[in-house]
DNA sequence: GTTCCGCATGAATCGATAG
DNA sequence: ACTATCGATTCATGCGGAA
């Protein structure tokens, strides 16, 4: 097994992804941060301003994804006077006109969100991951992510193995040669395009609570063993860690000092296992 | 208590709504054909000229729609050429220029989505529940929708698996005796804007797009017995069927005869119960 | 009367085939 | 080349008949 390559970049990500070689990256997954008229909060970009500051950096991952890539983006408007700010619809409309496809929207559906009470709005409980491309084929490892079959199974399928396995195997012409694949296919299934993930708050100070399973799920489905991921805005490292342990090598970018050396310190040198080593850069 | 009127009225939408007061509906909710290629489904209207075809309509329910009334939309983008079409995100931007206010967007899991297998996404089991206002101060009535604690899903209790009872009970930190009757105790707590409701998929029955318990649950947020509901794209009548029931007045406007028919026939005069009585205009 | 099991059916999507 | 049609794929749910 190669060695793993976990880099983390302090600057900002527009000036540094140019220093990143074409068609280098299979999967880029962030948090950017999110629109906010509050401008003394971290990254606090204006709404009505968000788009022109996205394009460039957008520009850059186009350049660095490979064809095969996905590109994930984590965002969601806050309520603003009332209401929902368009700009991350813009955006969409944006990214598509800079050549991107727009492939999917997933559901982050945060299982436990922020508590609070308004009058006119009940708690915000979701997020928007989008998907985005570079052209219809890229590459996606769907039994990588499959769940276990849904409950009303117990109750109604306890019995099917013999008729199931029978009737399969019948469908495919040929009496033999069932696979793992198919017996599989008795218990777990796909996932659809609404994720549940309870939010972690396990950091305080960064303020994107990025719970592990969400790069997780997305590295799993859009790339294997020693691929490449990049995180733009990687924050405290959350991105970079996952990857790491789970044998990518990836790219942080993170413009802020302190959140630099907070990656830092979770990607510091792992006791080598039996099978893999990690070589760090930093 | 008053009487309630059902009217169902045949015809298009962009003309009958004209015949309807100002200032005179407290909420309307409907599922307007979605935007298809196919030319000769019903209602296809082509995504290009989805927003054109909308905006006189909407221009029309934003005259007989109170200043305290609210307009739910529900919607989804289907994929089309390997990509999320874009004509939802025009049609918000486009109402929002209108003079809507795009208050919310509350997102619909369906717990059983459509099923199939293809090599780049998967199954797509939500759609968009998008708020509109005229106003900033419109009614809400939150504690009509109020759900027992734990049900944070939103949906029915029995939509809850054994694990996410398991796992809710355990991370609410004492070990044992967490059982029903605990649950029971417990006061009530406010939805979210997540909503878990199953589709509906009667083998006898014509299919019926909505679920009743989606605009059940928006009647009961957004008005009060004998306050009045509109739904322009009535379909086969479950909105006026709602509302009926949950002692609305309403007004249901649909353009294909057979589906006024089986509206019609949903809405025959039922059995005055102690309390109501319906009146039916058909 | 319960419980269990078969079956039909969904606002789906893609790729191949046909006009 | 571009569009319409068709087959294959797949899973949660309600209903109805059977055990």
């Amino acid at each position: 097994m190669r060695d793993i390559t976990t880099k983390i970049l302090l600057g900002d990500s527009k000036e540094v992804l140019k220093t990143l070689d074409d068609n280098s990256i299979d999967l880029i997954v962030t948090s950017p941060p999110y629109a906010d008229r509050r401008k003394n909060t971290y990254g606090g970009i204006a709404p009505e301003k968000y788009v022109e500051w996205f394009l460039p950096i957008s520009e850059q991952l186009f350049r660095v994804l490979k064809l095969t890539g996905t590109f994930i983006l984590n965002i969601k408007e806050k309520a603003d006077n009332g209401e929902r700010n368009t700009y991350v619809l813009e955006l969409i409309l944006a990214l598509k006109k800079q050549g991107w496809l727009w492939t999917e929207e997933f559901i982050w559906h945060k299982r436990n969100c922020y508590p609070g009470k308004w009058p006119n709005r009940f708690r915000d409980a979701w997020e928007r991951m989008l998907q985005f491309n570079k052209t219809r084929d890229f590459n996606m490892y769907q039994e990588t992510v499959m769940v276990p079959i849904g409950d009303w199974a117990n109750g109604r399928l306890k019995n099917l193995s013999e008729t199931d396995k029978i009737r399969d195997n019948s469908k495919s012409g040929s009496g033999f040669g069932k696979n793992i694949s198919n017996w599989l296919r008795r218990s777990m299934v796909y996932p659809t395009n609404v994720l549940q993930f309870a939010t972690v708050c396990n950091n305080k100070n960064h303020s994107a609570a990025f719970p592990e399973e969400l790069p997780e799920w997305f590295i799993k489905l859009f790339t294997q063993a020693n691929d490449w991921v990049l995180d733009p805005f990687l924050g405290s490292g959350t991105t970079s860690e996952v990857a790491q342990r789970m044998g990518r090598n990836s790219i942080g970018i993170e413009i802020m000092p302190e959140y630099v050396e907070m990656a830092k310190a979770k990607i510091v040198q792992k006791e080598p296992s039996l099978f893999t080593h990690n070589k760090i850069a930093v």
